[in-house]
DNA sequence: ACGCGTGCCTACTACTATTAGGTTGTAGCC
DNA sequence: GGCTACAACCTAATAGTAGTAGGCACGCGT
């Protein structure tokens, strides 16, 4: 009965490894459990719940996800910012798809409102200074970036574009220069 | 024990409505068995097993949705289609959430070739026939189509628009507004 | 050295998925 | 109209996941 140091974020931690590793919707307690060595009812120490599990995790993502754009744009803007924000959220979810699809858990509204969600719009609000939009312009710009982009990484995630010509990273740069295109074309200058 | 004239066909239309009422992850064997008013083990003799309660309801979706769409483009080209076909999607997914969900479970690849799947995509090209693009722009276009409006209605139903103004149909007229100027440049004339 | 809290345990309950094998209602045949 | 046979439903049993209750002991703070 050696006590490992288990604590709720060793356990978020693991369980986004077991996410990455078997799908985020495989993440389950018992999982969690075998790979930390100990038995189930353990983690309930540690853990409310399995949903509990499941809201840390993407929390957890949502906050590593932010940190990983806010780097990949800092000190771009205009098309260039625009390019690094997509691959970002492109390359992260090809490198932890399972924490990518934690992060798109649905979360009651106060605690997105205080997760890194929050970041995530800013951070899309702020690439779009570089094309000088008008409100509602902006807003809606916002949500298009974040249709498109969530919208292409989980359609290429599923395999929907899989096996078939001409490959996905032509697309992806097909797509991001056409948002370009558009955002300049809508600016309100 | 009076007999039901339970079918895979019946389950599957069950399975449909129960996905919209509590949710595509929520729709269990268990579940299905209760609204049918028989006991678990005898699903399974119409059913191979839970895993296939999900591929025939999302077969179902597919199809259904399939009909709506061609439904709605049927005799529209360019912007009027391009409408239409986005309508058509979002207009689904509002109404049978639980379905739309299911239409977007990852299939087998054979399963998806003999699927519905296949129609989504030959529609989606054809409204892109109004814009004469060339390939591969035209596979491009495809995909940008398909992620926008996926990734819009995802995140509109995960609530990630609400309670913010402006509101959802507003961005939506915008963003279609916008693919259709963007189609329109790309335009190979 | 000793207490006591926390960290992990066993044991149990409830639900879902699935298999095996039994029973009955009914459709079709004589 | 009764018989048969199959299909549709059942009960019973196994295994895995989620969660609760309560016990024991390791080792930290005094």
């Amino acid at each position: 009965m050696e006590k490992r140091g288990l604590t709720p974020e060793r356990l978020t931690r693991e369980g986004a490894e077991l996410a990455d590793e078997v799908g985020f919707d495989q993440v389950t307690v018992s999982a969690l459990a075998r790979r930390c060595g100990v038995k189930l009812p353990s983690l309930y120490s540690h853990l409310l719940n399995s949903q509990d599990l499941r809201v840390r995790i993407a929390l957890f993502a949502l906050e590593e996800l932010a940190d990983r754009v806010a780097d990949a744009v800092a000190g771009r803007a205009g098309r260039d910012a625009l390019s690094a924000f997509a691959d970002a959220y492109r390359d992260y979810a090809k490198e932890h798809p399972g924490r990518y699809a934690a992060a798109r858990l649905r979360l009651d509204p106060e605690t997105a409102a205080a997760s890194a969600g929050v970041r995530h719009a800013q951070m899309a609000r702020a690439i779009l200074r570089g094309y000088e939009l008008n409100d509602p312009d902006a807003t809606h710009a916002v949500r298009l970036l974040g249709s498109v982009f969530h919208g292409y990484v989980s359609l290429e995630l599923a395999g929907g574009f899989a096996h078939s010509a001409p490959d996905e990273q032509e697309s992806w740069d097909w797509i991001v220069d056409s948002l370009d295109a558009l955002l300049r074309s809508r600016s309100s200058s």
